[in-house]
RNA sequence: CGGAGCGUGGCGCAGUUUGGUAGCGCACCUGCUUUGGGAGCAGGGGGUCGAAGGUUCAAAUCCUUUCGCUCCGACCA
């Protein structure tokens, strides 16, 4: 059995905060020596880290085992080939590391793998009988991110265990999802998470429904709106909340208005007296090169998530100052529906019947007053564009009330449907010999990130707490001072507790006892042994549980009994 | 990409305003003492001050360019 000795570990621990780091996980990674940077989000990991990754690769591997879904390892090398046949090379564009290599051939660098796996499937399976299947892998991921953030949470190079179903049909589909589902919540449980799951936009990956799990932290970077009723729970990106619409049953005549300088919401209510609900804001968008005005109350915010959605664009961006006049022909601070000409006007549906509004005149210094929509401004559609806020009604249910929270993206599950199957040409003989597209899903877990989301929720001043589960060590025994009998029956009791089937890291350095402690605290470990000559006399060890840092002495000699029952209790 | 900030021994920082012999704490090496909560004393090693160019008798310090890193916004596991 390998002997793990800290005089012979690689655990460079840090006594000061890294001045690159502000987050709690990322603080601690580096702290705790699990890894170093080599470059912004890109990480190497240590021993120590590397741990932790294996403990949550195997947990994963377990339940995707269980949920029938089988490992291989695809090419983190892809031809841009099949990504211009998914039509997704210039979506995922500049997020994607591309190359040439010596033939001059393009590539990129897999930033995930739906391409791939349709593609290697296609020419297989060629009957219902092969359906269904599903297929993971976990491996590195390469995506030029526009800022990595917060160490490995979100990194330009990230483990991710990524899974695909396949099937014959949507009803085929359900099922695989939900299995993918069930197992995600069991691996999320097994590794000491809370996680919940959430309705979730689908992004840059299509398809229809969607989840993603969530580790709620408030340094997350994702905002959820939990109904505090029914089981309603929702990214703020596609949560909807009940509001009803706004009409001050005003039917005066539209009349132009002098605001000097008054560009802003709060502005025009200290101005006119008027509450921002009587205001229209049009935010000036550029999706695909094409210009969009997206309507919502003065009380409201633009979700552009759902914009986009409506939209189907690639891509939307706030429209730049000298757009203002080219495209618009208004002026920034000062637009408004009436007379947009050549601009696509998509409004929010609280917005159908309001009268009596004030919006802006495409003009500088001037706003419009009782504006009546159908009157006086067309829209597109009235459709859902708001970004719902704190405390308003559930839109599930008719009592609960919105409360948002922030929270990690562990996981992220898809219907994708048929759109690769058919971009692709991955089809099946159905049973009438009738070709089908294949019907599939897609499944990922960031490995790398969850093994921070772990760290932000469990910590305290002294370092990271790690779940027995995900633990690099369960066991760390201190060895102190120089007394020859201390070394001794450190070294037994350590070989003892290996013997029983524990990951036991010994802590046999040089260093004095302060160190010793505080590195052990620092790292994370579940259970602490500390033998020193003090307790060694009266046949005892000191223990300590990491979880609460509370204390006990145990007697040396029913110490496996003990510690078994100690391991247990621990979460 | 837009906005803000930072690059000085391995780590954390001072020095830059007002140009004049590169400093502090931690870590590291040697010796003695200490030894259950980040030790003490003594001695020691290590930095082309992110890079390039310029101004000057003289540049970490002033000017220009450039690279990297962090934070705030749009992207995502």
């Amino acid at each position: 059995m390998i002997k793990m000795r800290m005089s012979k570990l690689y655990l460079p621990t840090l006594k000061e905060d890294p001045s690159e780091a502000d987050v709690v996980s990322h603080k601690l990674m580096l702290r705790a020596g699990m890894m170093r940077k080599h470059s912004a989000g890109i990480y190497s990991y240590l021993p120590l880290g590397y741990k932790v990754i294996k403990k949550i690769e195997k947990i994963t591997r377990k339940h995707m085992d269980n949920a029938q879904a089988q490992e291989v390892l695809l090419p983190i090398m892809q031809t841009s080939e099949i990504w211009k046949e998914s039509k997704r090379w210039d979506k995922f564009g500049p997020l994607m590391v591309k190359f040439f290599d010596r033939k001059n051939r393009e590539y990129c660098l897999g930033p995930t793998h739906e391409e791939v796996v349709t593609d290697l499937v296609k020419d297989e399976i060629r009957s219902y009988k092969d359906l269904p299947l599903n297929l993971y892998q976990i491996q590195t991921k390469v995506r030029d991110e526009i800022r990595p953030r917060f160490g490995v949470m979100r990194g330009r190079e990230f483990i991710m265990k990524d899974a695909y179903s396949l099937d014959i049909d949507y009803e085929g589909l359900d099922k695989s999802y939900q299995a993918m589902y069930d197992a995600y919540e069991k691996i999320f449980a097994e590794c000491g998470l809370e996680a919940v799951a959430v309705e979730a936009d689908t992004g840059a990956m299509g398809g229809k429904d969607s989840h993603e799990f969530m580790v709620l932290a408030d340094s997350g970077e994702d905002q959820i709106a939990f109904c505090d009723s029914c089981e309603y729970a929702a990214n703020v990106e596609r949560a909807s909340a009940e509001k009803t619409n706004i009409d001050f049953e005003d039917d005066a005549e539209i009349e132009k208005i002098h605001t000097p300088d008054i560009k802003t919401i709060e502005d025009l209510e200290e101005f006119l007296a008027y509450p921002a609900a009587r205001m229209i804001k049009a935010v000036a968008v550029v999706a695909d090169g094409e210009a969009v005005a997206a309507l919502v109350s003065g009380e409201d915010e633009l979700n552009e998530v759902k914009l986009i959605n409506y939209l189907k664009a690639n891509e939307l961006r706030a429209a730049e100052e000298e757009e203002f006049e080219e495209l618009y022909q208004s002026t920034a601070g000062f637009i408004g529906p009436v007379n947009l000409k050549n601009v696509r006007i998509i409004a929010d549906k609280r917005l159908k019947n309001i009268s009596g509004a004030v919006v802006g005149a495409n003009e500088k210094d001037y706003h419009l007053k009782n504006v009546k929509a159908g009157r006086d401004f067309e829209v597109e559609a009235y459709t859902d564009l708001r970004l719902v806020k704190e405390g308003e009604r559930c839109s599930k249910c008719s009592d609960g009330h919105l409360n948002i929270k922030a929270g990690i993206e562990v996981g992220h599950i898809f219907k994708l449907g048929t759109k690769y199957s058919e971009n692709m040409q991955a089809d099946y003989l159905d049973e009438n010999g009738k070709s089908q597209p294949i019907v599939m899903g897609s499944y990922g877990i960031g490995i790398t990130r969850l093994v921070a989301a772990a760290i932000e929720q469990n910590n305290d001043e002294y370092g990271i707490i790690w779940p027995k589960s995900i633990a690099p060590y369960q066991i760390i025994i201190l060895s102190l001072g120089n007394d020859e009998e201390i070394k001794v029956k450190s070294e037994e009791i350590y070989e003892d507790l290996k013997t029983a089937g524990y990951e036991v890291l010994l802590d046999d350095r040089k260093e004095r006892a302060g160190v010793k402690f505080n590195d052990s605290e620092l790292i994370g470990i579940p259970l602490r042994l500390t033998i020193g000559s003090r307790s060694l006399e009266n046949g005892v060890v000191e223990a300590m549980i990491r979880e609460n840092n509370k204390k006990l002495k145990i007697e040396i000699d029913n110490i496996e009994d003990k510690v078994a029952e100690l391991i247990k209790e621990i979460s």
